[in-house]
DNA sequence: GGTTGCTATGCAACTCGTTGCATAGCAGGA
DNA sequence: TCCTGCTATGCAACGAGTTGCATAGCAACC
């Protein structure tokens, strides 16, 4: 129920098509709530004629055109009020928590299997990890943050440094745990 | 495509109705997958009419009949090879997150109301690590570990600990953030 | 004596989110 | 030259997840 509401910041933020917002939300605004190109599209065009968004068609040569949004007075309005209603616990789905706990019911194989497999989440979270910290250096530890919006940014940034250097401690646990096992 | 997943693990540490299921899904499990009662329900009914689990009807007196679901051998197997999928990256979905960068479109009133609202995210996650912490007093710290069962759910519990106390420091980082910016 | 809350399950209707596919032209590499 | 990949949008079908409501008896509280 707040898809809208993550497209409504990221618009603010900088306005752009249906294909930028599903960039973004691949990169940094994906990791605190993801969503497909295909959600979208779809929220795209409710939120239009809702009369939160406006698009305006931008022709391009060889290719489709581009519809390039923008929030409206009244997007900003839902905006502001759903700021001040209360904020939900936010959901995660751990499916790799869920496979360690399983791990008590497979055999030494499936460990093993188990062990490549948490190695590969790893890199993955090395690789997020590095790209954070790129992204901080670029766009915020040379500037002095006068910006009210860059220092917000700044901060949800820093929480997701803070999260993958938490999650590749743990990893390190996992692994060390995951081999410990079968001594 | 994993609630299934989830369900066999904690059926196969502890055989239970679904009632049972979706209060273990309020605490442990559920931190890291979340399920209401009526998802759990529908699950179960279908894992049982695919022979994943089978139920014995416990009746009792004065209130409904409880369903106590086990797995079954073809359960079993069903678990093990989804163990050796490849991990899918974990989904988060922190709108918290979302209003932080939204603070910056709100003004200096709505920004009060999202520090009171970010005060009582931070006191609800000061009671789940408690909560962690007190059940691995209670579960791990006396005990010599000897079962992998329980290696393996000490080692998620940490996790859910390390993870607590990031949120909470970050939270820290927030709050401090969202008081600088009116000075 | 009334209200609240717990155990225990379930239906119905809805919204959210995913997957597979389709179009379409251009750029770059083997 | 063919194949892959990128920009850019969208339909259709399905599966996952949420919300509201209903039943029903017992226990505890005020």
């Amino acid at each position: 129920m707040a898809l809208e509401h993550a497209i409504l910041v990221s618009l603010l933020e900088q306005p752009g098509s249906g294909y930028e917002l599903a960039r973004r939300f691949e990169r940094s605004i994906g990791r605190f709530w993801t969503a497909t190109h295909q959600q979208i599209y779809r929220v795209l065009r409710r939120m239009e004629t809702d009369g939160w968004v406006t698009a305006e068609e931008i022709g391009q040569d060889g290719r489709p055109d581009k519809r390039r949004y923008s929030v409206t007075t009244a997007g900003r309005e839902t905006l502001t009020r759903w700021l001040r209603e209360p904020v939900q616990p936010e959901t995660v789905r751990h499916e790799l928590a869920v496979k360690i706990r399983g791990a008590a019911y497979d055999d030494d194989a499936g460990r093993a299997a188990l062990i490549v497999q948490v190695e590969r989440y790893r890199a993955d979270h090395v690789a997020t990890l590095d790209r954070y910290l790129a992204g901080e250096r670029r766009d915020f530890l040379d500037a002095a943050e006068i910006d009210a919006g860059q220092r917000l940014q700044h901060v949800v940034l820093r929480g997701g440094i803070a999260y993958e250097r938490m999650v590749l401690d743990w990893l390190d646990d996992v692994l060390d745990t995951l081999r410990g096992l079968d001594r």
